[in-house]
RNA sequence: GCCCCCAUCGUCUAGGGGACUAGGACGCAGCCCUUUCAAGGCUAAAACGGGAGUUCGAAUCUCCCUGGGGGCACCA
């Protein structure tokens, strides 16, 4: 509670390049929580300066995808807020400006060099680094600009220095140093005029008075040219947070679109549209993904995005790459649903159901139906999986089902009939009235309790696994269990027929 | 190849010189509960990468090695 009592201002600024990942998430959220912990702003601030990576559609599903988190943003494209545009394209001008600014300062240069042939160098390391052997470095302006107003194509580079070092400071892992010379004459400003992230992000974040700039350790081989750009400007820097990647679940390397296609194949995703459907609840997956990379104490894990709220801090933050494991997240999933008031968990499984083709039009059903299946729900998904047969109009269990275990058709028949003749004689229909008839129908007959039960439940349900056979009875209600009572006596006295 | 970051059970982690016979969680195995399945409870197996230092004392501090990860675009 230390710096992090004043209000932050901090931002969330991905690129609409594609669908938003789990890591995104992440990062959004310890933006997210900081802000709300301290009183003060969560930014969305969209980086869209590349046109050929930009995808129509995906600040749409990012933006969904955050609120279904539960992460509002305070100030963004779409709220609007006193620092905008929250567009990058939308504030092309503002960066030229300021690129001018570094060029007449010295810290930057036009280079008009042309752009090297896309040549297949696998290894990325080949390719021009552009530093002192460029002619247009030490260009004098009056020239440059002469060359540009000709319309001469051209590009802003960084004018790192040759010599001396540079410290910046991550606020989970220290001061890291670096020595200029290793560090390049980084473009700055792209030959269309747009800038490109490392221009943008300085500026944006110190116009946009950014306290926290949290982002992941990807980041960090280009930190040094970022405090090379704020000192090129003479600014105060904000506290730079650098959480580690998301390693694949195997922790070997980070997730590529291949591996995505993979996990989808086994029904999980790591893209945060994909988690509704597959009936995981945004509670989980925040209080899943918290998890992956900070911790609280040595017993502490359940955690509501309140809980988040209050107890998160940066000094809890892991530098270490950590792989993420979607048994947790299943577990984590198990843990809010049983958390869930049973109306809430009524409302969530509904479409699920319906999406399956039960159509629920019974409220007082599906509420019960919430409440027997709360404990056996590792996700939404699997409700009409598990709760099916509550809609289903009939039932079709295997005749084979019905017979008890080593027991012969002939005698499962017989108990079927007894069975049969306890619920119909049975006054009043419920777990207290018909329990004990049915255990002592077992003993007469010399049979397990499971054996009566086991026939109730292939026999109302079809499946051999199912809530407890009287909340399960109960639900279905008296008459549709003699209905299907009696439609597994039919099959059973066919099968003794045959034998 | 160069630069940067990191290093505790299979995985996520607690730990920041003595409280460590290294704690928790997931998963896994067993047991209990029990009409099935769960949920719940209990128990077990499971880790400080290696080597030098510093220190009376190192999982904790330093260095080296090894290993892992990231980056090296007119992408972010």
């Amino acid at each position: 509670m230390s710096e992090s009592s004043q209000p932050v201002r901090v931002r969330f600024a991905p690129s609409p390049t594609g669908r938003t990942h789990l890591g995104s998430g992440r990062t959004a959220l310890y933006n997210y929580l900081l802000a709300r912990q301290t009183g003060g702003q969560f930014i969305l601030r969209i980086e869209d300066t590349d046109r050929k990576r930009y995808v129509p559609g995906a600040e749409d599903e990012l933006m969904q995808s955050l609120r279904w988190l539960g992460l509002e943003w305070d100030e963004g494209p779409d709220v609007g807020g006193p620092y905008g545009p929250y567009r990058q394209t939308e504030r092309k001008e503002i960066y030229q400006k300021y690129a001018r600014q570094l060029v007449e300062s010295g810290h930057a240069y036009y280079c008009f060099c042309p752009e090297p042939e896309t040549d297949e160098t696998d290894e990325p390391w080949q390719r021009c680094q552009h530093r002192e052997d460029c002619p247009d470095r030490d260009l004098p302006l009056d020239q440059a600009d002469a060359r540009r107003s000709a319309g001469e194509e051209h590009v802003i580079r960084f004018k790192m220095p040759y010599e001396g070092s540079i410290t910046v400071t991550d606020a989970i892992r220290g001061d890291i140093c670096v020595e200029n010379s290793t560090l390049d004459d980084t473009i700055l400003v792209k030959s269309n005029g747009l800038p490109v992230y490392h221009l943008a992000v300085v500026i944006d974040d110190h116009l946009m008075e950014i306290t926290h700039a949290i982002r992941t350790s990807e980041w960090l081989p280009t930190f040094p040219l970022h405090g090379h750009i704020y000192k090129a400007f003479g600014w105060d820097q904000p506290v730079w947070v650098h959480p580690s990647i998301f390693l694949k679940p195997d922790g070997k390397g980070k997730m590529s679109k291949r591996d995505s296609e993979a996990l989808s194949e086994e029904g999980k995703s790591t893209f945060l549209s994909d988690f509704a459907a597959l009936g995981y609840l945004p509670e989980a997956v925040v209080n899943w993904m918290a998890l992956i990379g900070w911790s609280y104490d040595d017993k502490t894990e359940f955690f509501t995005l309140a809980d988040l709220i209050e107890k998160f801090s940066i000094e809890k933050l892991n530098p270490a790459p950590a792989a993420i494991n979607f048994s947790k997240l299943d577990h984590f999933n198990g843990l809010h649903i049983r958390e869930l008031d049973t109306a809430d968990l009524a409302a969530r499984i509904r479409p699920f159901f319906e999406q399956a083709g039960y159509p629920i039009s019974d409220d007082e059903k599906l509420h019960q139906v919430a409440d027997v299946l709360k404990i056996r729900l590792g996700s939404l998904a699997e409700a009409p999986e598990k709760g099916g047969f509550f809609f289903e109009e009939e039932v079709h269990p295997e005749p084979e089902s019905l017979v008890g275990k080593k027991m012969t058709a002939a005698e499962s028949l017989e108990m079927a009939q007894r069975i049969e003749q306890i619920i119909v004689s049975l006054p009043d229909f419920s777990e207290e009235t018909a329990n004990h008839p049915l255990r002592d129908l077992a003993e007469e007959l010399g049979l397990k309790a499971g054996h009566v039960f086991g026939f109730l439940r292939n026999a109302i349900t079809a499946r051999e696994v199912s809530p407890p056979i009287f909340e399960t009875m109960t639900i279905i209600g008296r008459e549709k269990v003699l209905e299907r009572v009696e439609k597994a006596i039919l099959k059973l006295e066919k099968i003794a027929e045959e034998r």
